[in-house]
DNA sequence: AGACTCACTTGTCAAATGACAAGAAATCAT
DNA sequence: ATGATTTCTTGTCATTTGACAAGTGAGTCT
């Protein structure tokens, strides 16, 4: 298993020493997700916790109008899973689909459950994991509050240029919360603005 | 102690039996907050998990302009804690205000791993907490995305009509994401929308 | 009472963004 | 390859919202 990556991130938060990490990424199974494929389809149950070891990703649910609306970007090294699904056991609103072939690392909610139980480093390690999500989806939600278009758009571009660079521009102008016509101007201008 | 609302709160999951409720309520002290009193200021570490019986509270930030942004409302029957800064031990980014006196019950951090540890049903209660946090933001987001200011304030209004009858108006049109202005408007606007 | 502050409203104009439609460019299926 | 589909760009115009400023009214302090 050439799980180095999953193992890495396992002692990233500091609570997990390397023999421990080795152990619990020994739960983990492959798992590989093809290009467009959906790792996840609203009416379903998220079961699967996966670690994403390459390739990204994206979430997206639909509004009243029947549109999609990408709700999230994923790339190597996060760990993809709808928490309130996941952990409520009930169906997702929200797709999974996969924005190039991914390859990565899963275990079911029940595995995981068992970990919980049984290593309380790999609990704090979860809840840890559970904080963080939280925490980005709130500078999130200010940055929507305080920012314009542009400057949302150049924040992802600085944080996460790699989703820019394999998510359509409808996806990641329904993540900004703008039409993908305006994403498209913010594009020809942020190109321009000396000139002209 | 009259922490019945506590006690009921805890059970509201099903996974806490009544006599546990009671048992872990123990560990909670009243706590009284005056009008207008800061519960938490930005810079401390938020160390107080507290369940607020009567009252309402708010959390704001600043933006880089130094404006106070409204990122919360809280109202009896909720907890009030910051997040990130108190599971992670760091400053916290926002400050937690009173709108109203409030009374309420809360442990600290510590007191609070304590229970995590000592018991698997207070742990799976605070996990599913978390998750209702999580899952109530992502929906917030998703509302800023696809709806238009008026279809927030009235969502607002439905959802939260205490909170309407509590805040100034500008710490709630910060909260939607306008000014004080627009949302003055809205509110003439939704009254008058049938005459001229 | 009188002067102050604070919360809210309202007017005017500008800026940001959306709606809709047409066209160019890239991608896909057969 | 070719036709179909999707993706992205661009034009025109309408709508939403913001910026700024003035005004009203309610409460507060001395």
């Amino acid at each position: 298993m050439a799980s180095e990556k999953l193992i890495q991130f396992l002692q990233s938060t500091g609570r997990i020493a390397p023999q421990q990490a080795r152990e619990i990424a020994g739960s983990f199974a492959s798992l590989r997700v093809g290009k467009n494929d959906f790792f996840l389809r609203a009416g379903k149950i998220s079961d699967e916790y996966f670690f994403l070891d390459t390739g990204f990703m994206r979430a997206f649910a639909h509004n009243p109008a029947g549109d999609e609306v990408t709700t999230a970007f994923y790339g190597g090294g996060q760990v993809v899973f709808e928490v309130s699904s996941f952990f409520n056991r009930i169906p997702s609103q929200e797709n999974m689909q996969a924005l190039t072939d991914c390859t990565g690392w899963f275990i079911t909610f029940q595995e995981l459950n068992g970990l919980f139980h049984s290593r309380e480093e790999f609990r704090e390690f979860g809840r840890s994991l559970l904080v963080k999500g939280y925490a980005g989806l709130k500078s999130r939600m200010l940055a929507m509050i305080t920012e314009s278009a542009t400057e949302r758009y150049e924040r992802l571009l600085k944080e996460n240029p790699e989703v820019v660079q394999h998510a359509p521009l409808k996806s990641i102008a329904s993540y900004l919360g703008i039409t993908d016509s305006s994403l498209s101007r913010i594009r020809a201008g942020s190109k321009n603005s000396a000139l002209k």
